[in-house]
DNA sequence: CCGCGCCGCTATTAAAATTGTAGCAACCCC
DNA sequence: GGGGTTGCTACAATTTTAATAGCGGCGCGG
């Protein structure tokens, strides 16, 4: 498997392993935002649900994300399934605002 | 070229296209959000002074996200390089927050 | 105890994205 | 014309992702 971003760290992007340049290095990883978003409005998850959820992600990327979110402490495994850790649910209001962006982004882009 | 990420139209994890999700497939392209990252600090940025900042992309990457957010309408060309458009910069308060979470994040990885 | 269904997940092969490096054409300034 | 910078293309090597199949474990009804 790649190596997991970890500030402190050298990642993609950055020498240093600025924090910044780390969690873009994890984030910027397909699906990973799009596993935290479902995470977050719907917890828990089996695997299979997330898998259904993303509706395209095949399951060996699912379980390579799972595993750097959970090296990078964003969500845990419990009896039913996985959540977000405290860590993961603090980036919620990060992601939030997102849709909201995106939505006034489509119209901008349907006017033009 | 790939294709490129817009809100209502099909995009990769969502056949509804919903405007999250083709944002997230958009910023969730290597270095889409670190290009985002440098030109909000630092504008206008010249092809070379963007290559420059972010130490390792290549130029070929480097042109084909450039290609990609122009198309989405985030940066623009200007007569000194690239910079961000309103609707671009309007995307900035978003991810601004993202540098302090990147810190704590960092903080409680080290603590563990 | 057997079969059934659901579970997390691995294996494998193919396609696509990214890296790393070299270098071209256009431009400016002597 | 020579020398520098700039934006960008070309191409091969490597890494990542997609797509699909299926294994072994577990709970449950019979």
């Amino acid at each position: 498997m790649t190596r997991i971003p970890t500030p402190g760290e050298p990642v993609r992007g950055s020498k240093s392993g600025a924090p910044v340049m780390a969690l873009f290095d994890l984030l910027g990883r397909r699906w990973a935002m799009g596993v935290l978003w479902v995470l977050s409005q719907e917890e828990p998850c089996t695997f299979r649900q997330l898998q259904e959820a993303c509706e395209t992600i095949s399951p060996a990327v699912l379980n390579t994300r799972l595993k750097e979110l959970r090296a990078a402490k964003l969500i845990d495994v419990s009896a039913d399934g996985y959540v977000l850790t405290p860590l993961g649910r603090s980036l919620h209001p990060l992601l939030t605002p997102m849709a909201k962006w995106a939505n006034n982004w489509a119209k901008a882009l349907a006017k033009s």
